[in-house]
DNA sequence: ACATCAATTCGATAGTTGTCGAAACGTCGA
DNA sequence: TCGACGTTTCGACAACTATCGAATTGATGT
């Protein structure tokens, strides 16, 4: 099968990143972990592909357990891994969470007047 | 320095809604849970005010849970639970999806060069 | 080849929680 | 007062999962 195109690098234009509904249930439990969310907001101020040794120092869990978490993350579909020799490096992958954003906004809706 | 002005009531214009990371993560452990989120969409969905009976038929599920849910949603910030005489009426809080949307949504950086 | 280090996998455990049936509570109409 | 109905509480169970130590894999440098 030959590819197209790699599209794996940086797109120019934006992309909906459309979710179905498995998609947001399992980024929500992803993001339900405060140590997972840590993680992740830690991912996020850093400049960008984060290693897991800074990650596993920012967040004092053992090395097993920050594994775990970022196969959470990876396989929600939250971030991309990124591996280089022996190092990790993690970073957000772009769209999702705002398409996630767009949609909790989505139900937040105009007051109702009988209340 | 001080008063600048009191916002704790129902103020006309819009309201800021501070959330603490406590609070972010409550409201994320509570819309994690599919039924959960389903009855909050729900509840988005109708006019306003939904009564339990009706959320009930909407989601299939034992009274029992249904009320565990809902005092769920309730404690963690998301929704406002009306009590008028036997019934129950649901509704969302107005912010605090918002809030949370507009904090995901700044997790979500400007793409980092090196990918 | 060997030792070292980063990261993952395995196995086990403790705590959490979604689910429901049954019982209880509160309200309303007869 | 009584019964019917909506909702909640209680108790229990099953499933899930966050956590870690120990062992393993894979890559790097000497």
């Amino acid at each position: 099968m030959a590819s197209t195109k790699p599209e794996t690098k940086s797109t120019p234009a934006a992309r909906p990143v459309r979710l179905t509904r498995a998609q947001r249930s399992a980024i929500l439990k992803a993001l339900a972990d405060p140590k997972r969310f840590e993680l992740l907001e830690t991912i996020a101020r850093s400049q960008c592909p984060l290693g897991c040794t800074a990650a596993h120092e920012a967040l004092s869990i053992a090395p097993a357990t920050l594994s775990h978490h970022i196969k959470e993350l990876q396989t929600s579909g939250l971030i991309d891994v990124r591996r280089e020799g022996k190092f990790a490096f993690l970073s957000i992958k772009p769209g999702v969470l705002e398409a996630l954003s767009a949609y909790l906004q989505s139900l937040s809706p105009t007051a109702c007047p009988t209340r």
